[in-house]
DNA sequence: AAAAAAAGAAACTGTTTAGTTGGTTTTTTG
DNA sequence: CAAAAAACCAACTAAACAGTTTCTTTTTTT
């Protein structure tokens, strides 16, 4: 392929990525797609196929820049230094606001059911291992308390990020604007690494 | 409007709200909204004006039933006796269990930019002043940790319900089918309830 | 300059879609 | 039973859609 045509597949891998996390798969036509890529339709069908093959293209190309940014993070993090709980919770919170696309696509994805089980399993083993290993660490170095579960905390901090950001219109109305402010988020953060920190309160129940 | 009608415009009513759940307002044509009603399309129109109104009126319906449903839920709490938070978490997740659609509507529709802010804010306002009020309470008297804020708390405890009904195809496949037994939800209601027990730990930093 | 790769223009097929219309049948109600 | 409300049937319009085809133009490479 040359420079040329790797460069128009390149315009419609972009445009077809905001027009899809913009209108999901069934809102995007493919002349639109066309169109805002500068390109011609039959070039769209030259390199991917079909609607259904571009849209899964885009969603690798999403998981790549994905795995790209948590590398990226993950150099910075200094285990045993850094407070993971609230430097992951501000990575996610970032992330969102940053790259509201890929959690656009990928809950399309989801409610479309347009997401290949295997190929995302692929993607999410490492950075889960790594997570995994974190905070396996921290829990036993006493800096996260014990008897919370792994999934618990997980689930915790990229829920939080991950519903703010999904469901912002409707708590930007209940919670107000002040809310979405980076200060808000970092507060946020604090909470939840207080939340996790330090050893644990009373176990039996 | 005589009770055959109203029986008609229900069945409607419901399918719509089936296949709008399911596959978005793009994705659901009204002639399958027709079939699955078994109703005339005519009638469709003749009760809701146009494909948008009546994606709207099934969230106004859903919106309706998600406020009957909590309700119900806050009669059964006993401030100073219930734990609040666990109380609220396993609400929140076997809601989304239970009551699939409401969470995938309101997930397309947020997708979609399909809600009006006006409209949600009164839906919201009632609930979430009472969260509040139970918060307040709760944190004065000790049994939530101070130095919290409400609002992490909600985001909290609704983002990790909605995270992981959201994301449960993902999560099924990097964390196991046993994440979604009764008994792992119970358990991460408990973790939850953990988090936010009691006194602060240390609050300087 | 010649050959080949890349891209464009534009019309086309066949299907699906939102929404409409007009005539007929069923059900309810007085 | 008769009027009126409710529902059905089915064909229709006009636009949008995914995907194709044919032919021409531009760009790159040798």
């Amino acid at each position: 392929m040359q420079a040329r045509a790797e460069k128009t597949r390149s315009n419609i891998l972009k445009a077809a990525r905001n027009l899809f996390s913009e209108h999901g798969f069934a809102g995007t036509s493919m002349d639109s797609i066309a169109i805002a890529a500068k390109a011609n339709k039959q070039r769209i069908y030259a390199y991917f196929g079909s609607k259904k093959d571009l849209f899964e293209a885009v969603l690798l190309d999403v998981f790549a820049d994905s795995a790209e940014a948590f590398e990226k993070f993950s150099a910075g993090i200094e285990v045993g230094v850094s407070n993971i709980t609230f430097e992951l919770s501000q990575y996610y919170q970032s992330l969102h606001v940053q790259k509201p696309e890929f959690q656009r696509l990928l809950t399309w994805a989801n409610l479309e059911n347009a997401i290949d089980p295997a190929v995302l399993a692929s993607v999410r083993r490492k950075e889960n291992d790594c997570l995994r290993k974190w905070f396996d660490g921290e829990q036993q170095a006493l800096r996260i308390r014990s008897g919370i579960a792994f999934e618990s905390w997980l689930l915790t901090v990229m829920g939080t990020a991950y519903f703010a950001s999904s469901n912002a219109k409707t708590l930007r109305n209940t919670l107000g604007e002040s809310f979405f402010s980076a200060d808000a988020r970092e507060l946020r953060s604090r909470d939840l690494a207080n939340l996790f920190e330090g050893k644990q309160s009373n176990s039996d129940e």
